[in-house]
RNA sequence: GCCCCCAUCGUCUAGAGGCCUAGGACACCUCCCUUUCACGGAGGCGACGGGGAUUCGAAUUCCCCUGGGGGUACCA
C-alpha cells in the first residue's frame, strides 16, 4: 500500500515555524516510503482565512523545499463533499438537529464549572420530538448539527510516537458540532473535525502525522471514519516546538513564521535541518548536519520525541553558519550581493566579480546570517573612513601619525599593488620608524578601516586599494590623528 | 476544574536491564592558531525530578508523588 500523508495548513497567518515542522515530518516520512505528500490548505473559516496567507504558505513550503505531490486543494472548493458526509450522518440518525443557543450553551457550561464538572454539551436535544423542534423553529432558532458521541464509548489507538493511547467518550465534551447554526433546510458550515475526516477519506491518507495539540481531536476523528464507514489510518502526534519559558510557540513570541526566518538571513537548509533536529534524530546521533534527502533517508517516526522541545536561536545561528561557512563562494558571492543590494549598496559601479568573490571570501567565515554581511561590508562600499572610538584612540597613540604617514607616502610611491607590496611596506614602516609591529598594523587598520577589529588586514587593504580607496582614506584619518613630532 | 500527554547537562538530544565512570551538539570557560575580530583546532564545566517496587543488576520496567505542557468552541 503506497504510504499517503499531508500537511493541512489553515491560511489566517503566515507559515508557522509549528507549522512548517509537522510538514518536515510529514514530508520526511513519504520520502522515506517512497510515499506521496499531500498540500490541502484548510479554510473553512472563512472569516479569518486570508488568500495572502495562503500564497505565503505556499512559498515558505516551496523555500523550504517541501515540494508537494498533489494539491494545494482548498476545503472551500469542496463543501458539497462535506455537506454530503453530514447528510449521510444525518440519515444514518447518527447526527442531528440542536437547537440550543450560545447563551445558553455558556450558561450550561459555567454551571458545570462551578460545580467542579468537566464543562460538556449534556446531549440534551439529541432525542427532539416534532412538535419541540417546530417549537424552537418558530422561535426563531437556527439549529446546529451534532454527531453523537456515546459516553461509554471508549476509543484507543496505537499513536506512532506514543505507543497506546485511549481516550473515553465521556471527555469528549458530549455530542459534537459538525456543521454552523443554518435554517435546517440550508444546512450550515460544515465543521473542522468532519471536514478534515471526509478529506483523509477522500484522499486516502494512510497515516496522519500531526502536532501533539491534536491529540484530542483524533478520538473525535476515530469516531467520524466509523461512522462514514471507512478505515482509520494511523496517527501519530508530534512534541510541540516551546518558547522559552516551555509553552507551545505561538505568534506572540515574536519571530515564529517561515517567512520572517528568510528574511533575517536563514537560509533554508539550515532551517530545515535545525527544524529536523527539534525532535528527531538519526540513528548516529552525532550527525547533526545534514539534508532533507539524507535525513529521509533515515527517517522513521520511532525516532520521534515524545518531549516538547525549546527553540534555541544559538543552535539554529550555528546551523547557519555552518552552512554558510560551507557554501562554495560564488553561490555564496550571489546570495550576498542580493543581500548587498537589497542594504542599498551599489555592487556594480566600479566593482568585477572577482572584487566581489574576494570580498565574500575575506568576510564568509565570520558570517552567521547572510546578514550579517550588510554591516560587515558597510566599509567596503563607502569611500570614506569614519574611525569609531577604539580607532581613534588608536590614532592617538604614539607613533601612529608618523607610521601612517610613512605607509602613505611609501604608497604613493609604489607602482604595483599586491599582498607583497602590502606586507613589505608594512615591514618597510617598521624598520624605517623603528616601532614594534604591533603598532603598525593597529594603525593601518584604524587609519583603514576606521576600526580596531575586523577581517584580514592584507586582504581588506587590498580590496580598499582595488577601489583606489586607501591613499584617501589614509590621509582623512591623519587629518584626524595628532601631527607628529 | 476535568481529560490527555510528557519528564537525561542551562538548551537540543543519545540511551530500548549489564557496553553508562551516562555519549554527542549548542551555549559558557581555558588554551592553541592569529600581532585584531571571527573561523578553525584541543581541552574543561555540566544531567538521569523525588519515593517505592521488580531484578543478581535500572537512566532504561511497574506504581505513587512532584513538576511541566496540551486540550477542553457554532477556530483550525
Amino acid at each position: 500500500m503506497t504510504v499517503r500523508v499531508r500537511i493541512a495548513p489553515s491560511p489566517t497567518g503566515n507559515l508557522h515555524i509549528g507549522t512548517a515542522r509537522t510538514a518536515v515530518f510529514n514530508w520526511l516520512f513519504a520520502r522515506h516510503h517512497r510515499g506521496q505528500f499531500y498540500l490541502r490548505v484548510e479554510d473553512t473559516d472563512l472569516e479569518r482565512s486570508r488568500p495572502e496567507y495562503t500564497q505565503n504558505i505556499l512559498d515558505g513550503l516551496t523555500w523550504l523545499g517541501l515540494t508537494w505531490d498533489e494539491g494545494p486543494f482548498f476545503q472551500s472548493e469542496r463543501m458539497d463533499l462535506y455537506r454530503q458526509a453530514v447528510q449521510r450522518l444525518l440519515d444514518q440518525g447518527l447526527a442531528y438537529h440542536c437547537y440550543c443557543t450560545p447563551e445558553e450553551l455558556d450558561a450550561m457550561r459555567e454551571a458545570q464549572k462551578a460545580k467542579g464538572e468537566a464543562p460538556r454539551y449534556d446531549n440534551r436535544h439529541r432525542n427532539l420530538s416534532d412538535e419541540q423542534k417546530a417549537a424552537f423553529e418558530a422561535e426563531g432558532r437556527k439549529p446546529v448539527i451534532r454527531f453523537k458521541i456515546e459516553d461509554d464509548r471508549v476509543i484507543s489507538w496505537q499513536d506512532m510516537v506514543r505507543g497506546q493511547v485511549v481516550w473515553h467518550g465521556k471527555d469528549l465534551g458530549g455530542d459534537m458540532v459538525i456543521a454552523r447554526a443554518a435554517s435546517s433546510q440550508e444546512m450550515g458550515q460544515p465543521l473542522y473535525n468532519l471536514v478534515v475526516v471526509v478529506d483523509d477519506i477522500d484522499m486516502e491518507m494512510t497515516h496522519i502525522i500531526r502536532g501533539e495539540d491534536h491529540i484530542g481531536n483524533t478520538p473525535k476523528q476515530i469516531l467520524l471514519y466509523e461512522a462514514l464507514g471507512a478505515k482509520v489510518p494511523e496517527f501519530g502526534h508530534t512534541p510541540l516546538i516551546l518558547n522559552q519559558t516551555g509553552q507551545k510557540l505561538s505568534k506572540r513570541d515574536g519571530v515564529t513564521s517561515i517567512s520572517d526566518f528568510q528574511q533575517m538571513g536563514f537560509i533554508a537548509p539550515a532551517l530545515v535541518n535545525y527544524m529536523t533536529l527539534l525532535g528527531w534524530s538519526p540513528p548516529d546521533s552525532t550527525q547533526e548536519l545534514f539534508s532533507l534527502d539524507e535525513a529521509a533517508q533515515q527517517f522513521e517516526m520511532q525516532r520521534v520525541t515524545k518531549a516538547g522541545a525549546k527553540f534555541d536561536w544559538d543552535k539554529l545561528d550555528w546551523i547557519n553558519s555552518q552552512y554558510l561557512h560551507a557554501m562554495p563562494i560564488p553561490e555564496l558571492t550571489d546570495r550576498l550581493i542580493a543581500v548587498w543590494q537589497e542594504a542599498g549598496y551599489d555592487t556594480e559601479s566600479g566593482i568585477d566579480r572577482p572584487w566581489l568573490e574576494q570580498l565574500t571570501t575575506l568576510l564568509g567565515p565570520s558570517l552567521t546570517r547572510l546578514k550579517d554581511a550588510v554591516d560587515q561590508a558597510q566599509g567596503f562600499y563607502t569611500p570614506t573612513v569614519q574611525p569609531d572610538e577604539e580607532a581613534t584612540a588608536q590614532l592617538q597613540q604614539p607613533g601612529a601619525t608618523a607610521v601612517l604617514e610613512a605607509i602613505a607616502t611609501a604608497l604613493g610611491e609604489a607602482t604595483d599593488f599586491s599582498a607583497e607590496t602590502a606586507k613589505s611596506l608594512i615591514n618597510q614602516t617598521v624598520k624605517q620608524q623603528n616601532v614594534k609591529k604591533g603598532l603598525v598594523m593597529r594603525s593601518l587598520r584604524a587609519g583603514l578601516t576606521g576600526q580596531v577589529h575586523g577581517p584580514d588586514l592584507i586582504e581588506s587593504w587590498l580590496l580598499l586599494h582595488q577601489r583606489g580607496w586607501d591613499t584617501a582614506r589614509l590621509q582623512q584619518s591623519l587629518a584626524l590623528s595628532p601631527p607628529s613630532a
